[in-house]
DNA sequence: GTACAGCACC
């Protein structure tokens, strides 16, 4: 009988889609006093913390409220646990586990817990669970060992990574690959070639991870080759490339791998269309883009929230705000910060620098936080129109409130924010204060604004100090093209020989298209 | 009853 009710409940679960229905089963659980039995506890906890979406917290409550949890239960909530938003507390349950549960930890909340220090990148604590697995000599388990390769490739150490692949007892194709990922993920190309021609077998995911190195360090033509010769192509190995063409600056070739996957009578993925929409938005393809958003529309891939966003991206970028209006008020559930960026990077490069602001705060209102590139486009929103007591007034709050340390690209806003204004010593003082050294680029800004400015003693100085920062550069050509365009726009060779003069500057081979103005 | 590796929007 007990069976028969036991079989009955985890039947239900089967179509149990929603918290509410789940709540509904647990109740019946209850009532037949189930709740005792481990396996019914187990699948329970497993139903709602890896099936349902939003119930972990049901689920760590499901658990408190289990007196004995077995080592299944307490892998189940660290797995949902890993998945979350904050993958730290994984390590917490285990920690648990540790110190009060009856049963040891298994192989399987090795791999689980280990996973979630990977999504936490924290170096310390996958280190610290290394030392746990060594202890109970779980390091030695194909499993755990492959998922340690790759926490430490995560916490930005191959090294490490390295060092536990060359003492593993045995290695399948996927510890391999999980190598051969290590060594992407940290942009060590040679380490991952070297694996590659290592390695006694290769399947598609290797030929993939390749493809992906190969295009995340530029190397374009080696990834070609790589593709050109695969006889098997899956949907990765396609979007890899469109994708790592237009990440690479090489639009034209992503359309024609985007046309070519089509004519295959293959359907582009998500990753694909991201890919071919991003080589749209950076090369402003707006009918490209157009005739993309129609086959979305169609194949019904538009509740796919990157999809939107990099349609999103084509119509913000090339100008047409109505558009992106559009995408961005007919987007499916909750808008992103990227979906909130993108719209704020349209209204700033069209110069609508209050527009951009007041949806700003339309985005703090609706409880999203702006990550550090938000806080870029709206910088930039700033500068371009002029704002510069916001500016400011944002640029304090982006570290004070909400944390965020400022980037090289923050400090250039910032930069370009005094600069325009004419602020120019201000503008100096601040990038002689910065905590991290200014790059050619801080001080080819600050150049422009003096030139433009004419301010030519604090020019000297910053031409100087970007001689300084790279010996190649003396920011001529920043100072060149300001006179070129003063020549353009006043048509007065005397007023040109007057500013190259006071700027101290040579002739150079553009001094004859001057002459002859 | 549970697990290890691949592409990912601003």
């Amino acid at each position: 009988m007990i069976k028969y009710q036991q079989q009955f409940c985890l039947s239900l679960l089967t179509n149990c889609k929603t918290l509410k229905s789940f709540k509904q089963i647990h109740a019946q659980v209850l009532k037949k006093g189930l709740d005792a039995d481990p396996f019914v506890a187990g699948k329970l906890l497993l139903h709602c913390s890896i099936n349902l979406s939003d119930s972990l917290n049901y689920a760590y409550r499901l658990f408190n409220y289990t007196p004995n949890p077995d080592v299944f239960m307490y892998n189940t909530l660290i797995r949902g646990l890993v998945e979350s938003e904050n993958p730290q507390n994984s390590s917490c349950i285990f920690t648990h586990m540790l110190r009060y549960s009856h049963s040891p930890p298994d192989s399987f909340s090795f791999a689980f817990v280990l996973k979630g220090a990977a999504n936490f990148g924290c170096l310390e604590t996958g280190f610290q669970l290394h030392c746990q697995a060594l202890k109970r000599g779980f390091n030695t388990h194909i499993f755990v060992g492959t998922t340690i390769i790759s926490m430490y490739a995560e916490c930005r150490n191959v090294g490490f990574s390295r060092k536990v692949f060359d003492e593993m007892p045995q290695r399948n194709v996927v510890s391999w690959n999980a190598i051969l990922t290590a060594y992407f993920r940290c942009d060590d190309l040679k380490g991952a070639e070297g694996v590659f021609y290592l390695m006694p077998f290769r399947d598609l995911t290797s030929k993939n991870v390749m493809l992906a190195a190969y295009v995340k360090a530029g190397k374009v033509d080696l990834a070609k080759e790589l593709f050109l010769g695969m006889l098997v192509k899956d949907d990765v190995s396609w979007s890899t490339m469109i994708l790592g063409l237009a990440h690479n600056g090489c639009y034209d070739e992503a359309f024609d791998y985007f046309r070519e996957l089509q004519r295959l009578g293959r359907t582009p993925n998500e990753v694909s269309l991201t890919g071919v929409l991003s080589a749209c938005a950076q090369s402003g393809a707006l009918e490209f883009g157009k005739l993309i958003h129609g086959f979305v529309e169609k194949s019904g891939l538009v509740f796919i929230s990157s999809v939107n966003n990099a349609l999103l991206d084509v119509y913000s970028k090339c100008g047409t705000l109505d558009l992106a209006r559009s995408v961005f008020e007919r987007m499916p559930g909750k808008k992103s910060a990227v979906s909130w960026t993108s719209m704020i990077t349209g209204l700033a490069m069209q110069g609508y620098g209050e527009g951009a602001i007041r949806l700003f705060n339309e985005m703090k209102e609706s409880g999203v936080r702006p990550d550090g590139i938000t806080f870029i486009a709206i910088l930039k929103a700033c500068s371009h129109a002029g704002l510069i007591e916001e500016g400011h007034e944002i640029f304090s709050k982006m570290t004070k409130e909400y944390g965020i340390n400022p980037t090289i690209e923050h400090y250039g806003c910032m930069v370009d924010l005094y600069g325009r204004a004419g602020q120019l010593q201000k503008a100096y003082d601040f990038v002689v204060q910065m905590p991290i050294p200014p790059t050619a680029i801080i001080w080819r800004t600050l150049l422009g604004a003096c030139s433009f400015f004419e301010d030519v003693d604090l020019a000297e100085l910053v031409k100087e100090r970007l001689t300084e920062t790279d010996p190649n550069n003396s920011g001529d050509h920043v100072l060149l093209s300001n006179i070129y365009a003063l020549a353009g726009k006043q048509n007065n060779v005397v007023l040109v020989r007057k500013s190259m003069a006071k700027l101290k500057m040579k002739k150079t081979p553009g001094w004859s298209v001057i002459d002859k103005v």
